[in-house]
RNA sequence: GGGUCGAUUCCGGAGCGGUCAAACGGGUCAGACUGUAAAUCUGAUGGCUCAGCCUUCGGUGGUUCGAAUCCACCUCGGCCCA
């Protein structure tokens, strides 16, 4: 099966920008480079980014080289593509530290040995350019009629109380420039990326073709929706990043594992490099009602893989596994299962002298241990962890707390050292006793 | 620069002087069911010393016994004109 062959079958392309004398097919029975772009917008990528990313490492496979280039130039202009409103600038500082974080992680995603992958910087060959020659030399070659007529910016015209600035207007024309100079420097004729670079794209592949008479492609992978519709890895908490420190790995795990059946095996085909064959299995025991979750439990152990590592992949499921037992009782689990166990989940430390004397009131242990859903980088209101109570939704070690004033007391830790406390059914977090 | 419309709780969007912590929908959280699903049903959804009180409706000042609702100015945004 030819790389494009695979592409098809697994649900990945979805555009695709080619020529008939030879079509992209056929011109990629010989190694070639190719290129998708990414966005400093954030201090880490998100799984929205792995589309892309996980489609250079594809074509990699198939022994083409690849370019990952991350935008310090584009990203101080902002793509309006996909976004339904005018942005607010980042800074350069911020910039600077969103590109050194996202280089790290496509280091980790791409094979950079041995010049089989590039990593390069636009800003780097943009920083110079003086906008008069930019005006005269890439401007030039596009109609503001051909511009309207892009989504993305149609998107923003059509749209009551958005429009655009001139800055996400010209955003086109220098994700332009960027493949122009990767065709020119590095013989790069495919740029890749999500659907919502399809605008972005082609006005390359015809700066390419006006300026230099050069024939460049462009392929489009789909864009994902969640059932809500909104775009796929945003959930209410935001971005499902692959930064550990701000998607933690259990979460991350989580995130995938959740997948409705629905959607699990397209997701299954889209992300992971498991073999066609076996994820037809899970397809027909998905469809079968057979095994339920197996085909969840594939997904989110190969994406955790992918990202965090084998190791770290066994350790949140190993935790998940026992979390979600029914009736726990968890102080019959040895210690050093249970730190295992918990070792992807919410920690809490609690100073030892809270327990003392009459102890600490349920609620405001509740308050302690738990974070404010709408705002993480918060505890939960007072009046939250009293609905919460009320509403039956907190339990200790297993057991659910109606009385707000129960005092905890020492005589309740698991192990001498921990309190479990769960909220719902999908919500742990550890409390640890320290002195 | 001129005209005009608008800024409401996470989002959309009601409200047009008291009965407004603010309808309704979405989202979210929780409960039941279940497969740690989906669908469905139910409840909750500003804060607190929680059956009472406090702070909110772009900002500042004003009118009034009383303002999200009226007035003035300011800030920001849409649309039309120049």
């Amino acid at each position: 099966m030819t790389l494009f062959e695979e592409l098809r079958a697994r649900g990945l392309v979805h555009q695709v920008a080619e020529h008939e004398e030879l079509p992209l097919a056929r011109l990629l029975e010989r190694p070639q480079t190719v290129y998708a772009g990414f966005d400093p917008t954030a201090p880490s990528l998100h799984v929205g980014n792995l589309i892309p990313l996980l489609g250079l490492r594809r074509f990699q496979r198939a022994g083409h080289r690849v370019i990952a280039l991350a935008g310090g130039a584009t990203g101080m202009v902002g793509d309006p593509s996909g976004k339904s409103e005018e942005r607010n600038l980042l800074s350069a500082e911020e910039l600077a530290a969103n590109v050194a974080a996202i280089k790290g992680q496509l280091e980790r995603l791409i094979d950079f040995r041995d010049g089989r992958a590039l990593l390069v910087d636009n800003l780097d060959w943009t920083r110079e350019v003086r906008y008069l020659d930019f005006l005269r030399e890439v401007g030039k070659h596009f109609t503001v009629n051909s511009m309207l007529r892009k989504d993305s910016v149609r998107g923003r015209l059509e749209r009551e109380g958005a429009g655009i600035s001139y800055t996400e207007f010209s955003y086109m024309l220098l994700q332009a420039y960027d493949f122009l100079h990767l065709y020119r420097e590095h013989d790069c004729k495919v740029q890749v990326g999500g659907s919502d670079q399809w605008g972005n794209i082609t006005a390359g592949t015809e700066l390419i073709r006006r300026k230099l008479g050069g024939a460049a492609y462009g392929l489009t992978f789909p864009l994902l929706l969640n059932r809500e519709g909104a775009k796929f890895g945003k959930t209410a908490q935001g971005a499902v990043w692959l930064d550990p420190a701000r998607t933690s790995p259990f979460a991350f795990r989580q995130f995938w594992f959740n997948t409705p059946d629905e959607q699990v095996v397209a997701l299954l085909r889209y992300f992971t490099f498991l073999p066609l064959e076996e994820i037809e299995a899970h397809a027909a025991d998905v469809a079968a009602r057979k095994n339920p979750q197996a085909a969840q439990r594939a997904l989110a152990r190969a994406m955790t893989e992918l990202v965090h590592g084998t190791e770290e992949a066994e350790k949140v499921e190993r935790a998940a596994a026992a979390l979600f037992r029914k009736d726990v009782d968890y102080r019959e689990v040895p210690p050093e299962y249970l730190e295992d166990a918990f070792a992807g989940a919410p920690q809490v430390d609690l100073p030892g002298e809270r327990l003392d004397g009459e102890g600490i009131a349920w609620l405001d242990l509740v308050v302690f241990a738990l974070r404010d859903d709408a705002a993480p980088d918060r505890p939960v209101s007072k009046s939250k962890a009293r609905r919460l109570i009320a509403q039956n939704a907190l339990a200790l070690n297993g057991e659910r707390i109606a009385d707000p004033e129960r005092r905890v007391t020492p005589s309740d830790l698991v192990h001498d050292r921990w309190l479990v406390l769960r909220k719902g059914k999908k919500h742990t977090v550890l409390v640890r006793v320290v002195s």
